[in-house]
DNA sequence: AGCACGCCGACT
DNA sequence: GTCGGCGTGCTC
């Protein structure tokens, strides 16, 4: 100020400047905003990104709305250190920001860092300095001086210094020189934009019949605008992403964003160039591994509206979209949408929240609906669009089951006679087979033939599995591995090791001898030579260069294979029996994805199904396609397992890493709440859903209908309660739906 | 999330 | 006698 109050003036020069305090969300896990100084002459308002001084850092946060209600002290208040320049995070953004935070109970300043984390994003990108032709002729005109001089005549810019250069097919100092007699005038030109514009009307297809009606159903709530969610329930092979892509011509002529979430896997160029097919330019990407020049020049595209489409992995849905109005959900029922570090959520319901609070459409896509998706379905919260056929001349495999025990292997062996001859009788015709087996590795438990030693992981204690291709054992649960081992570790006998049950690479060595002059290819996650070798393999799959497939998860996503005629699930019980609650939803979709990999191309194609349980209501729906009177039952289950016979309040599954861990903290929680009657205590075996691995050491899954009383009631819980502070995470797993 | 403070076990 | 383990608390 540097007036002193003894001032001939008096007092009036003395008040200090007005300064505001604003509300600021800072990206660290704390309850609420902090409080922060305006700087004099600094312009912010709620949804500026800013940033801010927290003890010894600087960090990156934005100003929330309402006033400071804390009793903060004066004295710690520190001032806003720079406003970025770029648009303010919208009401409808921070609105979805304190609903994604109240709901999954995180800070709301982690929610708000999903949303700004592009660091050096903030600042628009410097402007390209560019020529714009003012007319004249150089003294000496030269052959090249010519050739610029041509085109610019007739297009006189603004051109790149480069960008000229090349188009007129000289040095770059040509035109330098040229710029040095004054010919052209310097402006300021915006960088170019991160992917061009797609244009709805480009490739516009004639779809007709089911798929056509499908369009209609899906794009009327689009341009009618407002919030409607509608589920495309539609066989592998029926054309749903045509027909999705119909809707999102509709919301681009509207003006309107868009945003296409996909489980991270299926974010392949062959989605990106089906998109520009049909729009004639490619979405923006949006995914883990992008680097960060690009993930700030998206970033941008999106807040300022240059970017009208982003396909994009869960995180994605954080994204500050300036005028978002449709989001698509592709392959609802993946798993890979849920989050569980930091903020737990599944992407899929709070992409429904957010088209709900943003009042616009939402599009959920799957052939095989998850339960939660198909309640809503038939409860007429979402329409669902059914799409039953395969598009064009292309059949759905048929499918048999083949009962083990009638059929069992030979000695040694995992695959039944009836398996074999079908793949016989493939490989003669010159088509291609597909063994699926979701297990990594040779074995999935190796012993010492001598003292029965078994190689246990020395971190979690799971079991080894041995991978021979490797010459390696690895723990399939935190990745440690080592060399396999010549002697046993226990009793020192050499050449000791025995296999129990199968793995793909077993498989494999079986296939070899059966068929030992065919091409055999074993997929998985763990196969040497990473992504690129795994695209080449799938381009000589394409090609025919292979006959059999032997192949873990990851060839049941997506892919086309246009030979495949046969496939065989070796162990379809395999994932049943593991105790997670959705086991045999989960064993229903993947046994639908791998067996829609046959046929594709109108070939007759079989699948045959290797299981022990004939009858149960998984194989029952696989093969005989019912997959209605399957979700009719999963569902009356899931409503058993959780609602009754717990409280009408709210009921508690308590997990932690052990059982007695768990049952230590039931014992605390029903002290600090005994008001609570549903306290259930699962082990980790019991409940892979609720285990969470790493710094957390038990997690709550809190299941119940009414979320503002659980909320409350968990609130008070955690605050009351003797140690649950600091380390307790809690998923509310609940629909969101329920309660919008 | 980071980072400091603070209190108990194996080492120069 | 110290170095260092991670439990607890704080950041506007």
């Amino acid at each position: 100020m540097g007036i002193d109050s003894s001032d001939l003036f008096g007092s009036v020069f003395e008040a200090p400047p007005l300064v505001s305090v604003v509300p600021v969300l800072v990206p660290l896990p704390v309850p609420g905003p902090y409080s922060y100084a305006v700087p004099e002459g600094m312009h912010v308002e709620p949804g500026s990104v800013v940033q801010v001084p927290v003890g010894p850092r600087q960090h990156i946060g934005v100003v929330w709305d309402g006033v400071n209600d804390d009793k903060l002290d004066p004295k710690k208040l520190r001032s806003i250190t720079l406003a970025f320049d770029c648009p303010p995070l919208s009401a409808d953004m921070r609105g979805f920001i304190d609903w994604v935070a109240t709901y999954t109970l995180s800070p709301p300043g982690l929610v708000a860092r999903m949303a700004i984390r592009a660091p050096a994003a903030l600042d628009p990108e410097p402007m390209v300095e560019g020529l714009h032709y003012l007319g004249g002729v150089p003294e000496r005109l030269t052959p090249a001086r010519a050739k610029v001089l041509e085109l610019v005549a007739n297009q006189p810019g603004p051109w790149t210094r480069m960008g000229l250069a090349h188009a007129a097919g000289v040095s770059a100092s040509v035109v330098d020189g040229m710029t040095g007699k004054g010919m052209f005038d310097t402006v300021f030109l915006a960088p170019p934009p991160v992917v061009a514009r797609p244009d709805p009307t480009y490739a516009v297809p004639r779809i007709e019949g089911p798929q056509k009606e499908a369009a209609a159903e899906i794009v009327e709530p689009v341009r009618a605008g407002g919030f409607s969610a509608s589920l495309i329930d539609g066989v592998t092979g029926s054309g749903k992403t045509e027909v999705y892509f119909e809707a999102i011509a509709e919301a681009l002529r509207q003006d309107k964003q868009v945003l296409i979430l996909l489980p991270e896997i299926a974010l392949t160029a062959s989605f990106l160039e089906r998109f520009q097919d049909r729009f004639g330019a490619k979405p923006a990407e949006w995914h883990s591994d992008l680097s960060p020049r690009m993930r700030e020049k998206v970033w941008r595209g999106v807040v300022t509206g240059e970017v009208r489409v982003v396909a994009g992995a869960r995180s994605a849905l954080f994204l500050p979209f300036e005028e978002l109005g449709l989001i698509i959900i592709d392959e609802e029922h993946d798993p890979a949408y849920k989050q569980e570090d930091r903020v737990f959520y599944n992407a899929r319901d709070m992409a429904v929240v957010r088209a709900r609070l943003g009042n616009f459409p939402i599009v959920l896509v799957s052939a095989t609906p998850s339960v939660e998706s198909q309640v809503n379905g038939l409860s007429g919260r979402y329409n669902t669009v059914h799409l039953p056929t395969r598009f064009g001349d292309a059949a759905l495999p048929d499918l048999h089951l083949i009962d083990m025990r009638r059929h069992p292997p030979e000695r040694g062996g995992f695959l039944s006679p009836l398996l074999l001859r079908q793949m016989a009788k493939t490989i003669e015709k010159g088509e291609q087979s597909l063994l699926f087996l979701n297990r990594r590795g040779y074995a999935p438990l190796t012993l010492c033939r001598v003292c029965g030693h078994r190689f246990q992981c020395p971190q979690c204690s799971s079991w080894l599995v041995e991978h021979r291709f490797r010459n390696q054992i690895q723990c399939h649960q935190c990745g440690y591995h080592q060399p396999t081992p010549e002697a046993c570790p226990d009793c020192g006998t050499l050449d000791h090791l025995v296999a129990c049950g199968p793995g793909v690479e077993r498989i494999a060595e079986e296939v070899e001898r059966h068929f030992p002059d065919a091409r055999t290819i074993v997929m998985s996650s763990d196969m040497l030579g990473g992504v690129k070798r795994l695209r080449l393999e799938l381009e000589a799959i394409a090609n025919g260069d292979v006959d059999i497939v032997i192949g873990t998860q990851l060839v049941a996503k997506g892919h086309n294979f246009p030979l495949m005629t046969l496939v065989g699930i070796v162990d379809a019980d395999l994932g049943l029996s593991n105790g997670d609650p959705r086991a045999a939803e989960r064993t229903f979709q993947l046994l639908s994805q791998v067996t829609g990999r046959a046929g594709r191309t109108g070939r007759k194609s079989h699948g045959l199904i290797q299981t022990f349980q004939p009858l149960h209501p998984v194989m029952q729906a696989i093969v005989s396609g019912d997959a209605e009177a399957f979700y009719e039952r999963e569902i009356e289950e899931r409503q058993k397992a959780i609602l009754p016979p717990f409280g009408r309040l709210a009921s508690l599954i308590i997990s932690a890493d052990t059982r007695a861990d768990a049952e230590t903290h039931a014992r605390g929680l029903r002290a600090a709440a005994p008001q609570v009657t549903g306290i259930s205590v699962l082990g980790p075996a019991e409940a892979p859903l609720a285990l969470v691995r790493g710094r957390h050491r038990f997690r709550l899954l809190v299941h119940g209908r009414r979320n503002s009383d659980m909320q409350a009631f968990l609130k008070a819980m955690i605050s009351q309660g003797p140690k649950q502070r600091g380390s307790v995470q809690i998923q509310l797993d609940v629909d969101p739906q329920s309660f919008l």
